[in-house]
DNA sequence: TATTTTCGCGTTGTCCGACAATCGGATAAT
DNA sequence: ATTATCCGATTGTCGGACAACGCGAAAATA
């Protein structure tokens, strides 16, 4: 028999009191909001020396489940989906995703989303939409940082209004990435302001006339357009997002 | 003049070593493998103790950014995307995401992810896939978990077979979510163990055709079926995943 | 009495020094 | 050449110590 021996578990202690107070959380054991014990407490219950608590609590930390408080008691929270998102983009740029890979997501998310856009979105998202790209027009040319931000923030504009938070997190963490690699691409497209601008005009259209067909079109096709610019600016679609 | 005073930022020294190491291996000055500095030697260069150093290095060994190696020391390393998406669900479904909000987001993403795979997806995986359902066949009616299980297997298979880091991690988020809404649902539904063994035999028909439209038609009908199931068992769309 | 000031206490952030356990590599023994 | 042994380096853990800070209670002031 092959009857493996289980390689054998050293955990650490700092390990072991991370764990057991994540477990005591996501079990529901202790509510969002409650204060922990304070590290002597928490020395006393785990035996181990208030390093060893300290090093367990910072894993927590960063997992965003405590966070400190007025007079830096730690209490129990949630991670923030700001947080996490940023997290996976980050991961996700460092483990060398191509640009194409980022543009497959948003090709696949945003049109999808786009549906739900035109039937839910509300009069101040759509406000916001047209302020976006209003301000867009507004911006000089040259400023490729501005179109680029812009162009993000339409994109998330319609992302907070889908009241749909999985959704959200996704779309957050495909904005994160597409930053750079838009950069690139407006630097050498000349017109991709006026693209860009004109594309959001047919979205919002299509939004406020709830047409979720519309909606998916022109975003769909907004987003193609991306691609196209990536190309004929000669960028490699298989690059790093960096 | 408002020219306001900078709110002031008194960041403990544990977390300014862990944004100084963080910046360093995100910027490139760290490629991944190389190792770090013993701890004593980073308490030399940091001008702290021992232990504020290793606060430091706690946060970053949450995040995925630094590993330990043989020998315990440590190095440089990439977050897993399995364990980002982990925190991704795990983020979402205590913020308490709703049964709704994973569906759409299923909605969105799969349908347009199997174009890709119809086109993408290599002889290995298209057997792993007929593999999973043969043995979901095979399974007891009453084995509720084994046809959870087999039925997010089959989705997590698709990602696998993408060639596409972005969208793996984001189906992996929403993967490791479903799983107990479907696990109510398929306690509820008798007869969806044939309903998914039969949308499953369609995919990969689809696939083996090489047929992008059919591929994206069963396995829409395939995730609104589920979302049927789901409201056919009484279960209500705005509970949380949980 | 109501408001402000002061003070003490508890908690955290940081420091210091110490030690056992463990691993890698050098060295010695077979 | 292989095995056993030893040694140094490094980590994990410990215990104690202290300054800074925030909060609440007590004291001082109006």
């Amino acid at each position: 028999m092959d009857g493996e021996f289980k390689p054998v578990v050293k955990e650490p202690a700092y390990l072991k009191v991370c764990r057991a107070i994540e477990e005591k959380i996501t079990d529901g054991g202790l509510a969002a909001g409650a204060s922990l014990p304070t590290e002597t407490e928490l020395c006393e219950q785990f035996g181990v020396t208030r390093s060893t608590v300290r090093e367990g609590l910072r894993l927590l930390e960063q997992t965003g489940l405590v966070m400190r408080g007025p007079a830096k008691r730690l209490f129990v929270s949630r991670p923030k989906l700001d947080d996490v998102a940023a997290a996976t983009s980050r991961s996700l740029s460092l483990s060398g995703a191509t640009f194409r890979e980022v543009w497959e997501a948003l090709m696949a998310i945003y049109p999808a989303m786009a549906r739900l856009a035109a039937g839910r979105l509300q009069g101040g998202n759509i406000e916001a939409l047209q302020t976006i790209r209003e301000d867009l027009m507004a911006l000089d040319d040259q400023d490729t940082d501005g179109v680029v931000d812009h162009a993000v923030a339409f994109f998330q504009e319609m992302a907070n209004g889908l009241d749909n938070r999985v959704a959200l997190a996704m779309l957050q963490s495909v904005n994160l990435m597409i930053d750079k690699s838009l950069r690139r691409m407006i630097e050498l497209a000349p017109n991709a302001k006026l693209r860009i601008a004109e594309a959001q005009r047919r979205i919002i259209e299509a939004i406020e006339a709830r047409n979720p067909d519309e909606t998916e079109k022109w975003l769909s096709r907004h987003i193609a357009d991306l691609r196209r610019g990536y190309e004929v600016a000669g960028l490699d679609m298989e690059a790093p997002v960096l």
